[in-house]
DNA sequence: ACAGTAAGTGACACTCAGTGCCGCTCATCA
DNA sequence: TGATGAGCGGCACTGAGTGTCACTTACTGT
């Protein structure tokens, strides 16, 4: 049996679940009734799936190889937190590439208790992997609630454009929120690092529309630049 | 029955429950055995315990109130940031108040994936609690991802300084560590709001020595007060 | 002091998620 | 064509979680 077969099933499986989960409702549905709509047997769903929740989340597996594989491929010199930027890209790119998965998901998730923890719990796999990426690249002298924190945040925003995008049914640009919230991340950072701590420069001009345009140009540029 | 008896014996379930977990693996321990343990009935158990991993976090209800009542109590123009930060500190306080508690669960948590899981889910409603405080409290200009991304970072910084400490057996002060880390939160919202959108003051000073100084106060004021 | 009521408890039966085991089938390769 | 091995179905079993009912214990008003 080749493995592409294989996954064909698992997704087979997984799509028919959560038509029946939508249908009728998750808590009525038992793993036998996926299994007899899906023409297998109760005992190959749970080959495939470790539990019922997890017929939700078929491709989380396969987002969390992608994501480890993005942070080991990241060059020697990379800052970190870019590092864990970028394969947070990825990963939200890799959500898109399945709308009517994540969007059938999602309201599951809304209605049903047990699937909302599960979707905390996959997230919480994703993070403890950015987390512990961070506590090994971060500088040794950052506090040591950084790499905790930064990849709780990172997530966070990550979440937060991807839950907008599902929210309003695939009209917003998650890529777009989630570049701006990095952004907003690397900024941070920089105050912390280089700005704030970079020497004062005084200069005297003479108070024109020109030179105010050229201080907000400076101002803006000094929080865009180390 | 008065409540306070009905507590009584919820802990006193709990922590036969968590002693025998201990001493022959959570998954070696029915509840019949933690029920038989405990002198009740099997059904009482789950009278007082929705599941048999919540038996672990007897105190999780106690908390989630505890803050709410603290978000609620927060007078009408404190800053809404201050006041989860407030109520995370709280929070903490309330952890501390029950140190062998905290620490038989950590030991749990770090060898039962599924207690781990459960604990995460716990911190979920945390976050949720905050998140959707700061979504109605935070101005309504503040970018869309800052209610979950605030309430993410401070729950992180929380789980961190309460996990060095648990880690450290007790050694460390969470309460000071938390404190840290929170005037990192708050300087990293200066800079977004006051400092980096106030307006550019020009002026000449001779560069002495003294006026060196004086702008280095200023630079540290200018980070430390909106 | 006493009946009435409400709330907590125990006992029992039941459903269903999840697991171990074994025998079958079918594709692959010598 | 026969041997091998991986995937699958079937079956029995454990244990979590739930509904129900009868019992007991504590609190109420008269």
């Amino acid at each position: 049996m080749t493995s592409r077969k294989i996954l064909d099933t698992k997704y087979r499986i997984s799509e028919t679940a959560m038509a029946l989960f939508l249908k009728e409702g998750y808590a009525n549905v038992t793993v036998e009734a996926v299994a007899d709509a899906s023409s297998v047997s109760r005992r190959t769903v749970f080959r495939y799936f470790a539990s019922k929740d997890e017929l939700v989340f078929p491709d989380h597996t396969e987002r969390l190889g992608l994501v480890e594989r993005c942070l080991a491929a990241a060059p020697e010199g990379t800052d970190p937190v870019d590092a864990v930027i970028m394969a947070t890209e990825e990963s939200l790119r890799e959500f898109l590439s399945r709308p009517e998965l994540v969007l059938r998901r999602y309201k599951l998730t809304r209605i049903v208790p047990e699937l909302r923890r599960r979707e905390v719990v996959e997230h919480e796999r994703y993070v403890a992997l950015t987390r512990s990426y961070l506590r090994d690249h971060l500088p040794p002298d950052a506090p040591p609630f950084q790499p905790m924190a930064l990849a709780a945040l990172i997530d966070a925003i990550h979440r937060s454009a991807l839950g907008n995008w599902v929210r309003e049914g695939g009209a917003t640009d998650p890529e777009a929120e989630l570049a701006a919230g990095m952004e907003w991340v690397r900024r941070m950072m920089m105050h912390q690092s280089a700005f704030s701590s970079a020497p004062l420069l005084l200069a005297v001009l003479p108070d024109t529309p020109q030179t105010r345009q050229v201080l907000t140009s400076l101002k803006a540029a000094g929080q865009e630049l180390p």
